[in-house]
DNA sequence: TCTGGGGTCCTAGGACCC
DNA sequence: TCTGGGGTCCTAGGACCC
């Protein structure tokens, strides 16, 4: 019998939010449905049921048995928003993934538009997931519908390159959740990742060491994870457009141009190696709550409607920590302005807190060092620097103290 | 009628300490 | 009256990912 040689599985679930919502509503089945409009979209949703329903009750909790005919056709829907998920008949269309719903319905005009529901993304979510970790316990979670797998040491992990347990996963989770996946699987995450992406939907793909150039050479650099359209712009402006191209560049002047860390990481990739371990667990650093405003909103003229909004933004984030048990020392705020610049601002303080009337105070302090003059689109409060609850570095040990009641005029009451 | 929300990691400069 | 490094923390911005 021969060694054990490292592999490592990449599973995605297939157009996820959507299959989700195709096994609440069979119907839509074959049909094109695009996932997105935002949280608010489920307001609107559940003021007009209200109004044209009002025989029943609705809440977010019922949102699960809204009829069907209560989705707009994206040609009737006006509104902010992206797709955040579109099932296989909408992409035939071309829309597809955080495309503005506008320019989407220019391309699919017959396109349903469900809104989103994490509550139930999330069920799937555990339930997918906790049936890979009985097959295969070494799982790092990477989102909602993604993991990555090492199948290393899992029995029957090394056969046909992992092929056989790819498959007896994938069968397990349509088995019990109805949904199918993509698995590549492949030496490390980084080949992983690319394969899980060649058979598309329901698909396995295996890539050994010795397909690098066959296999991974042709595809464009985008397809490396890491590269986003401004690394890829810079290497095209380099004649570099292939995965093989890049391989084929000079290690030493890929470090002059990109930088010493990004340029060996770059050589690395294209020669498909990577040694990042499958991380079964993790703290988180941040947590954060943002929203986009219907219309553009001023400082000054829509100063209670902000504030209010502000506050609320705080209260969620606090309410986040205290559920997960965390509290934190770094309190921001992020401001994006009709023009789509990005302000963000923060102060890291003596304590940990998990208070909304805490983390509202010191975000009234981040807001008065922000620039305000441009109209608002967007207003986000984070925490970061967090700690658990019961685990506060010795250091720092004063937790929390609520604020003082005072604070409470706050947006940019200083300014002009 | 362009462009969501929730994250992570990296960089770079300045403060501050030894 | 001159001129060090190294290390860590903080802040702001930006790239990228799901």
């Amino acid at each position: 019998m021969t060694g054990k040689v490292r592999r490592i599985a990449h599973l995605d679930m297939d157009a996820f939010y959507a299959s989700v919502e195709l096994l609440r509503y069979p119907q839509l089945k074959g049909m094109p449905v695009v996932i997105g409009g935002g949280r608010r979209r489920e307001d609107d949703l559940l003021a007009r049921l209200t109004a044209e329903r009002p025989d029943e009750e609705w809440t977010a909790q019922t949102l699960h048995k809204i009829p069907l005919d209560f989705f707009p056709q994206l040609s009737d829907y006006a509104g902010r928003g992206v797709i955040t998920t579109a099932t296989y008949a909408a992409r035939q269309f071309g829309v597809g993934s955080a495309m503005g719903l506008m320019k989407a319905a220019k391309l699919c005009p017959q396109a349903i538009l469900l809104p989103v529901d994490f509550t139930q993304y999330r069920h799937y979510s555990q339930r997918f997931k906790s049936i890979i970790t009985e097959i295969a316990p070494v799982m790092e979670n990477r989102g909602v519908d993604e993991v990555y797998i090492d199948f290393t040491d899992v029995p029957g992990g090394q056969r046909q390159g992992g092929k056989v347990l790819a498959r007896l996963i994938q069968k397990a989770i349509f088995d019990d959740t109805g949904l199918t996946c993509s698995v590549g699987v492949a030496p490390n995450k980084l080949l992983a990742k690319m394969a899980s992406e060649f058979n598309k939907p329901n698909g396995i793909a295996i890539v050994q060491e010795d397909d690098v150039q066959t296999m991974i050479w042709p595809l464009a650099c985008r397809k490396i994870n890491g590269i986003g359209p401004k690394a890829d712009e810079k290497l095209k402006s380099h004649g570099i457009g292939t995965i093989g191209q890049l391989a084929a560049r000079d290690p030493q002047w890929l470090e002059q141009s990109f930088g010493k860390r990004t340029g060996a990481w770059l050589h690395a990739a294209a020669h498909g190696r990577d040694d990042r371990p499958v991380v079964t667990e993790s703290e988180p650093v941040s947590m954060s709550r943002e929203t986009t405003f219907d219309r553009d909103l001023h400082a000054l003229k829509d100063r209670a409607e902000l504030g209010a909004l502000f506050t609320q933004l705080c209260e969620q984030v606090a309410l986040d920590l205290q559920r997960k048990g965390y509290v934190g020392k770094t309190i921001g705020i992020k401001l994006r302005f009709d023009d789509f610049q990005i302000v963000t601002r923060d102060h890291t303080g003596t304590h940990y807190t998990a208070d909304a009337k805490e983390i509202r105070r010191l975000a009234g302090l981040c807001l008065k060092r922000a620039p305000l003059t441009k109209r608002l689109r967007l207003l986000g409060v984070r925490v970061g620097a967090l700690a658990k609850e019961d685990e506060i570095p010795a250091m720092s040990a004063a937790v929390s103290k609520p604020a003082k009641p005072e604070t409470a005029d706050d947006w940019t009451g200083q300014l002009f």
